[in-house]
DNA sequence: TCGGGTCATAAGCTGGGGTTATGAGCAGTG
DNA sequence: CACTGCTCATAACCCCAGCTTATGACCCGA
């Protein structure tokens, strides 16, 4: 209630970007961790010998830790420094993904590979495709559309895209697909909730008896969750109806009460212990399967054929 | 039309984070994602309104999309804007669990709770753990030291660390200790290696005749393959002994060979599709455990018991 | 002892990102 | 209706982080 604005003082006071180094300091520890050297490491990334030095000192301080000992025959990583490049290469991985899925959203008319996938592939497993295919197949360009089913099914039949991705029970006709993967609804809970610390399975009616943290009605999230809960008597009235995968996130997160959420949309949270998965019993088949679709009778060849074939793993 | 691409002469690419939009302005979108106004989140970030208004124009025409729809009333995320934010917010998580990993790296003595853990937990584990810790007890302060499994014991021992996280077949005389997972190792290849295709299990007699890239001898990785491969008349001269996971893991992904690495160490890479594990005939146990260690018969209490519960999250 | 590699320091320039001040557009309200 | 309060955008100014080039100290191998 009160929508508790003026509850909360001063929750977040340094933004993470302030006390995080840059992303341009992580790569270069690095390309340093890797070259062996201050003054390779900077050609690589095409600046100066100082430039490196100086940067390289000045993530040193903020972090108040020795990453790298120097020696007039080179640079090596110390503990802590090896430590700290692999939380760095962390985050330019993710950086990375970031950037192959921009460059595909950036979407110039000419590429050679036209994919328009739904909001859930396309957040969540999108990138770790084109990265692979990049890797293999370099020269690929790629433009990304993104839409639900229905737009996604709509542009591969109007030839506006090669390949698509959607989720949910029906396969849009005209269309041939290919399950790729299962995407499981999970009911998740803060830590703090009741049912994180649960055993005992979670039956169907016990789920639709309960007031819930929800996508509104319509969502594809949604869609399944009501499915799933109609044999039951129905889901009860939500107890909050968000617009955002987020929003649900962020209430769910701050103890609002359980969500039923996309496991792919909170593989983060439940891993840094954010969220908690309460366990299912098996009379809920909270599920719905993943497919690549193509025009009938077309089977996808070159570029897309080869971006089908890394969804299999 | 035809220009560019198709000009671009040496393997000089442009660094990564000239490419991505910097931390600040990923927080920023987070930002006005959640609270649906720029000048909320400009408030949240510490800076003004315009700095907000500017800096996310320069993200959009960076990326070279619409990421929000503005109005007089609020501004609202597109679709573009969505996808983006998912990825943003990747990027952040990352960037969080560098953050409080680097925090407790700065190691001020007079933290509350002194953690020593071997580089594979300290790397992969820990600040996941840190961060689900910070939830639950936001005012622990934490402080890490790093090194191998004997200085971790040698640590803990000496009353320089509460808990002390170790990996390795043997556990350090005067310490109890919980068994609170388990490291596989794995064998890895590009996935242009023949071996990548491979469907019949690889065989403990086969991996101790092939020539691998390993880390130097007395890594903790190298010597449960050692242990493993003994029985089979040893391994064979490596084919790269290599200082560093990372430079083996870089070794691998140019194809150089198969690798035996850390399932946690690779876990990015065969879920971007750049490595590819290779399946194991049950005659190779590739597995050595991890283990939370404490002073024999002081078992932990207050912030460290609270971190060990986490890890068996 | 010279040449080629390492890294650090110094001095100077530039621009991205910040600031304040101001104005326009739309939504409620008395 | 005009007033108030929110939204966001534009303009003019400022500062310092991070770049550059120039130079020097150190170490190693030929």
């Amino acid at each position: 209630m009160s929508s508790g604005a003026a509850g909360t003082p001063a929750e977040i006071p340094v933004p993470l970007a302030h006390r995080v180094p840059d992303l341009g300091a992580m790569e270069l520890l690095l390309a340093v961790a890797r070259l062996g050297s201050l003054g390779r490491a900077a050609r690589e990334l095409g600046i100066s010998q100082p430039a490196a030095s100086g940067r390289l000192r000045a993530l040193e301080t903020q972090l108040g830790v020795a990453l790298v000992r120097r020696s007039p025959s080179g640079s090596r990583l110390t503990d802590e420094g090896a430590l700290v490049s692999v939380w760095a290469r962390r985050v330019l991985e993710a950086a990375e993904a970031f950037d192959v899925g921009a460059q595909a959203l950036r979407g110039r008319r000419d590429s050679r590979l036209r994919v328009a996938a739904s909001m859930t592939v396309g957040e969540y497993l999108l990138p770790g495709w084109l990265i692979a295919l990049h890797g293999r197949r370099p020269g690929t360009a790629v433009s990304l559309a993104a839409g639900n089913s229905a737009v996604v099914a709509q542009q591969v039949l109007a030839g506006e895209a090669d390949l698509g991705f959607v989720e949910g029970l029906d396969v849009p006709s005209g269309l041939d697909s290919t399950v790729i993967g299962r995407d499981r609804l999970l009911v998740v809970t803060a830590p703090a909730h009741p049912w994180a610390r649960r055993r005992v399975p979670l039956a169907a009616a016990e789920l639709a008896a309960t007031p819930l943290i929800l996508r509104e009605s319509g969502s594809g999230t949604r869609q399944v969750l009501d499915a799933a809960l109609a044999p039951h008597a129905g889901p009860v009235p939500p107890l909050l109806e968000l617009a955002s995968t987020t929003a649900v996130k962020a209430a769910t997160v701050s103890g609002a009460g359980p969500a039923v959420l996309s496991e792919l949309a909170v593989a983060e949270e439940l891993g840094t212990g954010r969220l908690t998965a309460v366990p299912l019993a098996p009379d809920l088949p909270l599920t719905r399967s993943l497919r690549a679709v193509w025009p009938a009778g077309h089977r996808p060849t070159g570029p897309a054929r080869d971006l089908l074939s890394l969804t299999r793993g």
